[in-house]
RNA sequence: GGCCUGUUCGUCUAGGGGUCAGGACAGUAGGUUUUCAACCUACCAACAGGAGUUCGAUUCUCCUACAGGCUACCA
């Protein structure tokens, strides 16, 4: 028998990352065990569904790179759960009850304020004929009840954890078709898991008490039972529920701010489950062979960013300086630094390319880029941090200055003061050296020679290699900036 | 309140009756570099508590504590 999956996303809000991951375990579940992926949409509560969420759930889990071999909709298949609930009200396995929303919430107080546990109290179970023929003719509203059975003990063995049992008691006659005659969430899964010859239900634990009321679904609608896992659930740092204050929760999100679906797919995976060895990079599919539900984590995990900023690294490191100006461009166009336009033009790519260069080693997100790019796409510098001071502030900074300035020129000049020459990182790296030599009989060296370079050109006194820098700011700008500071250095009698 | 599930370094995870309880992130300290980052090396750091079973328990059982989930005409 092939194995069926399902992933069954509500469509209340974009692609939540602990819905990531039930995606990715399903995913890897089905392709590892060569079985079959169902994504079904479970929409049947018209309120909070829509399809803006649904579209985006769906390029979310494409853009993570999943695919799937079927799909369903629920709120197209209502008559299928309306058939199955006729079927067990005509074989007296469900009821009809017309107790009021009101009646059901002062119950619920009640009993809460009796310090018992809320069940409904299957008034409507016991109606006569008479009652209900009457009640129908005055076009009450209805919903139907499942009969839940006394005392019986519902066991089923968790691919997880194992053996978990429940006792029927503790649940009450629950609604399975709601008076407006959508299905209710338990209702729907148990018929579609049915009717979509699902053999494998991979979901979160907050699922585990639901597995009670299913299984009893399952057997009164003669359905044979499919296999369950639970897995544990995704925390906030401070081990409460991840909440949208906790910062990005979504898919959708996250690639905005700047992290690779393979990062993601990554950290998600490691999240609660180690493929041996201390692996702890790799992609969905290098792990298929070794993958295994049993092998997925009992206990809740925290979300933890750091660690998917390191992975996150890890995977922007990879990328080509091509795939990295593309992935980054965005970016600097959002944060208008540059023009949608630009991306036409090969100096200002050219630009970009010699920046993720230099700064790839840096950048936790994408979203970095443009941070550290701002600076480079002014003409002049912002401002001097207190250590540029300082370093400016020195005697010897100024021969540098002189000695900088000087090269600048005479390399500009060699260039016919061409201001779209491109100087390369090589160019950059023999004209520090120029410098140096210029500077050698006065015995200005190492920090005190680089030091107050980059301070001139960037006002800062860290960044990436000068070669680089002298790079991507190129020769006219690089004039530019040294005249700006010796200009700063008179004004501030430094 | 009831029911269900869980608890190994700050975090993720490996292990599993006898281990120096392993790895990774973060942190700290070095190295490298003009600097930042990256990279390399080292260090720090854990079996929730209590009983029981056992020659021996972090591992098995029970209890307690704590955490999470469910207890909807939400999914």
């Amino acid at each position: 028998m092939i194995p069926r999956f399902r992933f069954a996303p509500s469509p209340t809000g974009g692609l939540h990352i602990g819905t990531a991951r039930t995606a990715l375990l399903n995913w890897l579940a089905a392709r590892s065990m060569e079985g079959k992926l169902i994504l079904r949409i479970e929409d049947t509560d018209v309120k909070r569904s829509s399809v803006t969420c649904e579209k985006s759930i769906i390029e979310d889990l494409k853009w993570l790179g999943f695919d799937w071999d079927e799909f369903y909709r629920q709120s197209e298949r209502i008559k299928i759960y309306q058939k199955s609930a006729s079927q067990l009200l005509d074989e007296n396995k469900t009821y009809r009850c017309f107790c009021t929303p009101e009646r059901l919430e002062n119950l619920k107080k009640s009993q809460y304020a009796a310090g018992r546990m809320s069940k409904y109290d299957r008034r409507c179970r016991e109606l006569d004929s008479v009652e209900i023929e009457k009640k129908l003719k005055e076009g009450v509203p209805f919903a139907i009840r499942f009969k839940v059975e006394d005392e019986r003990e519902i066991t089923f063995r968790d691919l997880i954890r194992g053996e978990i049992s429940f006792s029927s008691g503790v649940i009450g006659d629950f609604i399975i078709i709601k008076s407006d005659g959508t299905p209710s969430y338990n209702f729907a899964v148990v018929v579609d898991d049915g009717d979509m010859k699902i053999t494998h239900v991979l979901r979160g634990e907050d699922h585990i008490t639901n597995t009670a009321r299913q299984i009893l679904l399952f057997e009164s609608l003669g359905l044979g039972l499919p296999s369950f896992a639970h897995f544990s659930m995704i925390l906030g740092r401070d081990g409460s529920k991840l909440s949208k204050r906790e910062g990005a929760t979504t898919i959708s999100q996250f690639r905005k701010d700047g992290y690779l679906a393979e990062a993601l797919v990554n950290y998600l995976s490691i999240l609660s489950w180690a493929p041996g060895e201390g692996q702890e990079i790799f992609s969905a599919g290098d792990i298929l062979d070794k993958f295994k539900i049993s092998y997925i984590s009992r206990s809740p995990a925290i979300f933890d960013v750091d660690k998917l900023n390191w992975i996150n690294g890890i995977y922007i490191r990879r990328k080509t300086a091509k795939e990295l100006e593309e992935l980054c461009t965005p970016y600097l166009i959002s944060e208008k630094i540059i023009d949608q336009k630009d991306t036409e033009n090969e100096k200002i790519i050219s630009k970009i390319l010699k920046g993720v260069n230099a700064f790839k080693d840096n950048l936790k997100v994408l979203g970095d880029f443009s941070v550290y790019m701002k600076d480079f796409f002014e003409e002049k510098i912002a401002g001097y941090s207190t250590e540029a001071d300082e370093v400016l502030k020195l005697d010897t900074s100024k021969a540098v200055l002189k000695a900088f300035l000087k090269v600048l020129t005479s390399e500009w000049k060699s260039f016919d003061n061409n201001p779209d020459i491109d100087f390369n990182e090589e160019q950059g790296k023999k004209l520090i050296d120029k410098i140096g030599e210029n500077l050698k009989t006065l015995k200005i060296k190492g920090k005190f020679l680089y030091m107050p370079i980059r301070a001139s050109i960037t006002g800062k006194t860290h960044g990436p290699e000068l070669p680089k820098v002298i790079s991507i700011l190129g020769l006219k700008n690089c004039i530019q900036r040294v005249n700006q500071t010796l200009e700063y250095i008179k004004n501030n009698k430094l």
